[in-house]
DNA sequence: CTATAAACAGACCTTTTAGTCGGTTAACTA
DNA sequence: TAGTTAACCGACTAAAAGGTCTGTTTATAG
């Protein structure tokens, strides 16, 4: 198993940089050719390593694609503090990475969604995984805040994760190319307005 | 001008197939063939009517894409009656027709912004200009509701806006392919519960 | 009925693409 | 050092795509 380092180096080289051209000009939209030669390899290369385009991107999905979700969604908001704070935080971050990034072309799972959607059942299912995950994270974080006296007791959990990745892919889309960080500042302004409205109200002392 | 009725209907009819196409294939994904073939047209009938395939798409943003984003997000909402109602119907109508559609694959506007973004500066701007025009339809309704007393008078109509677009764009990649009644029911009692927190509060009589 | 132009047919060209395959180089093992 | 296999090269194929062009049909006007 460690006897195949190189193919594990050149393997991954391949899939940072197919990852990085599918997001930038779509998945349909980007050769094998255009890969290779960004990395000076060959036909040979590729299909040495991977039975088909296709092939090659559900290892990039499970690869790459599931862990830059679960670094800038999923762990963020699993912790023990208040929850709302834990999205906020969370939201926050993910989108100023957006900002600053050059090179932004909307959030990359909902961009394959859209691009896969009806197409490639096959691909779907993975893409939709990772989206049953996110879901199913937020509506344990939200359960967790009412249970911790954060969130009102009311408030229907399944409801507020659909509606929080809702917005998070929305305004990812708005992001790009219209005034991202206006954009953004707006939009967590709003986000915190509706967190008022179903955090628990300590009206009465 | 009235001439060539010919013309138009051909035309027409190309651009009606063109757009279910690719609404359902994507851009890239969909040949001037594809098109021809299900219209039993041949090349010779297209390249007589458009220039190109990305004129086409044009032709098609400008007659057909614009009217649908119009009479289904920007219309419903230009009345004067109370906003947030207006906003909440237009919603829920658009909402409605995404699940009882057979063949849903997300919001056309921002599917297609997905698809071109970074990729094709000409039609991305057609795009962005009916964003722009949804948007601001949104700023003056809310301002019209502030002016009306239905809603708050320090919440930020720009910030409401964008929210309830990124919302609406994300619900719809959501709906697609899981649960969308489901969802849709779920989104729709998060937006009212939003919308409870910027309106007017009648605390006090 | 005829001349003329609009509307369309379809063979053809060029480029691009996913995928194949026989051969070459590099690395490791005995 | 010889042999073997992993890793890679690159010419090739077949299909598909956007677009061109010549020719034919259909409608309209005089």
């Amino acid at each position: 198993m460690e006897k195949s380092l190189k193919r594990m180096t050149t393997m991954n080289r391949m899939q940072v940089t197919g990852l990085e051209l599918f997001y930038k000009n779509g998945y349909y939209n980007t050769s094998i050719d255009d890969v290779l030669k960004e990395l000076s390899l060959s036909k040979g290369a590729f299909y040495y390593h991977f039975e088909s385009k296709e092939d090659f991107f559900v290892q990039i999905i499970q690869n790459l694609l599931v862990r830059k979700v679960y670094s800038s969604l999923i762990e963020p908001i699993e912790g023990h503090e208040n929850t709302l704070d834990l999205i906020i935080n969370c939201f926050e971050d993910a989108l100023e990475t957006a900002v600053h990034n050059e090179m932004d072309y909307g959030f990359l799972l909902s961009n394959f969604i859209n691009e896969f959607n009806g197409r490639n059942p096959e691909i779907m299912q993975h893409l939709n995984e990772i989206l049953r995950i996110w879901e199913v994270t937020l509506v344990s974080a939200i359960q967790r805040g009412k249970f911790n006296g954060h969130i009102d007791r009311h408030v229907d959990a399944e409801g507020v994760a659909v509606y929080l990745m809702s917005s998070y892919i929305g305004i990812r889309t708005l992001m790009v190319e219209t005034a991202p960080s206006a954009r953004k500042y707006r939009f967590m302004s709003q986000l915190r307005q509706y967190f008022k409205s179903i955090e628990v109200k300590q009206a009465s002392f």
